[in-house]
This record gives C-alpha cells, structure tokens and sequence, in this order.
DNA sequence: GCGGCGA
DNA sequence: TCGCCGCAACGCGAC
DNA sequence: GTCGCG
C-alpha cells in the first residue's frame, strides 16, 4: 500500500507485518502514527542528524542501531556529512519533512534518535538533557518528584526553561534549550556540576554514580547523553516495548498527573496541543547559569 | 530492508 | 542464485 | 589498557 503525505506517495511494504506482536501492531500503523504526529514532531528535529533504531523482523527479534545513510534514498530523505573526527566524515539522515519520517516507519525504524546539534554546528550543542534513570523498582512518583525538583532548580535558580517527555520506558527527559556558545566538553561539565549540586541537596532522591551497584536505589541523573555525536530518543518516537509506548512531550502539570513513565502508546495517543512547542524559542543563555552553580 | 559476499 | 550477515560509537570513571 | 554504563 502506499501512503500519501507532504506531496509524495510513500510505499508500505508488507504493511501488514507485525512489529508489535501484543496487540498485533503492524507496519502500517507506526506509518500512519508518524504520518499524524510529523506537524509536531518534524520542528522539534529538524537539521539534526538522526540515528535509526530498526527491527525488520519486530521488536521480539532484535534490533540494531544504522547511524550512516544508504548510499540511495529517495530525493526527499536530506541527508548531511557529519565528521567522525579521526576517523574521517559519514553521511546520516536529517529527518526534514513528513514523507521521510513516513519513509523511516517502511525501513522498520521504530525509533528514531537525534542528537543534540543541529548541523549548521554540529559541535556546540543547542540543547542540554538530563535523563532520569530510576532503578527497576521504584515507582513513577519518585521519578516526578526528582522532575520537579530538577525544574524548580534549572528555572528558579539557574534562569533557564526546562521542558520534560516521558521515555516510554521507566524514567523521564528533561531538555533544556541553550544558546549555542559552548562546545558538548563545557555543555557536559555543566551539566555535571548541576547535577553534582542536586545529589548533595536530594542525597536520599538522586545519585550520579555511573556504576548501577553504587546506585542504591536512587534515580540515576545521566547527564552522558550531552556528548559528540551522542543520540537522545526523539520526541513523538514510538519505543521498541510492547504496546509501542512512546516519549512523549508533557507539561509540567501533566507531568504531575503522570500514572506510569509509559502511559502513552502508539495507539492512546491523540492530537492536542504542543508542550515544547515554544522549545525553539526558549532559548537561554548558560552565562549566568555557570555564574550561579559556581557560587553554590 | 537491503546490499555484499562466500558457496 | 541462494542464504547469511551487518547495519553505532562515545566518553567517562573505576579497576 | 579494559570494563561497565547508557
Ligand atoms: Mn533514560
Ligand atoms: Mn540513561
């Protein structure tokens, strides 16, 4: 079958196959999903290189990570030269436009991810995450709670505008737009040293050990993702779990009313209003965010 | 999904 | 002509 | 240098 969007008619092939086999999703829907959520989705990503996670055979057989493009695409996939540093330059894909993101769902990419520049400059980055990595049994509350507390921390005290998704899996996002004026080494040890400051204010909420057995039953602020080359989970993408959860944007006050870090599927999701919408333009300078932590 | 490669 | 295989990579800190 | 980590 084909499906139409953003004047190209895209090919589905085997559109019936099931990726998700609980609840028997198939193809075509994580094609007609994309296809619903681009108008959101598309601004948020646009000119960022974009690795494909992909599972041909479902999400039951596994899947694998494709960083470089194929060497023929159609004329609507952009595609842009990123430099691997030593190890000479590879070409990867910019998803710009619907019928790309329509075209990924047929490669059986369930999900894609971004990095955190866009290719104009590709070393300074122009979002800041930090990834709130709960342990496998803790409830969703703790994790909301440590959302907040990193919020409340980002705006009130650093002057920056903090967004947050859900993951589709057990934690949760929170993104922070920048100026583009530090390089990912600087972004990085930024990021470190705020989150270095909530682990000794929340020493009972947080920890930044990277070795999950020094953990003890803590939410893991991961501030790793913020590096060359690195990917985050793009917003609106569908995750390969059953029942095709997916990271999604929430507000602040949804956040509070969260059930479960993957209350929101494939199939549950309905259009509505933005909540990163304004991301593009929430731009803040890390100047006196880097004045601020280094008097605490 | 698809190209490359060894049989 | 087939079946099989690969399809990312980076940085940090602990050892 | 290698391993765990994501
Ligand atoms: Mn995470
Ligand atoms: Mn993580």
């Amino acid at each position: 079958m084909k499906l139409r969007a953003g004047g190209h008619s895209i090919e589905i092939t085997h559109a019936d196959k099931v990726l998700f086999p609980k609840g028997k999703i198939t193809k075509e829907e994580l094609a007609r999903y994309y296809a619903k959520v681009a108008r959101l989705m598309i601004p948020l990503i646009k000119d960022r290189p974009i690795s494909m996670k992909r599972y041909p055979k479902g999400i039951k057989q596994g899947g694998f990570f494709q960083k470089n493009a194929p060497e023929t695409l159609p004329s609507f996939v952009k595609t842009t030269s990123v430099s691997r540093k030593e190890k000479g330059a590879a070409r990867m894909i910019l998803c710009n436009n619907v019928a790309t993101l329509i075209w990924l769902a047929n490669q059986n990419c369930i999900a894609p991810h971004i990095w955190l520049s866009r290719i104009d400059k590709p070393d300074i980055p122009d979002r800041l995450i930090f990834d709130l990595d709960p342990p496998a049994r803790k409830g969703i509350s703790a994790v909301i709670e440590g959302a907040l507390i990193l919020r409340q921390f980002l705006e009130k005290e650093l002057k920056l505008k903090a967004f947050v998704n859900t993951t589709g899996s057990r934690g949760v996002h929170v993104m922070v737009p920048i100026k583009r004026e530090y390089g990912f080494k600087e972004v990085r040890a930024f990021a470190k040293a705020a989150a270095e400051e909530l682990t000794s204010r929340h020493p009972k909420l947080f920890t930044h050990e990277v070795r999950k057995n020094k953990r003890g039953g803590k939410i893991y602020l991961d501030i790793m993702r913020n590096g060359y080359g690195q990917t985050v989970v793009a917003p609106f993408a569908v995750r390969p779990k059953e029942g095709a959860p997916i990271a999604l944007p929430l507000s602040w006050s949804q956040l509070k009313k969260l059930s479960s870090a993957d209350a929101f599927t494939l199939r549950s999701f309905s259009m509505r209003t933005n909540p990163w919408a304004g991301m593009n333009r929430a731009v803040h300078s890390l100047k006196p965010a880097l004045k601020n932590l280094h008097k605490m």
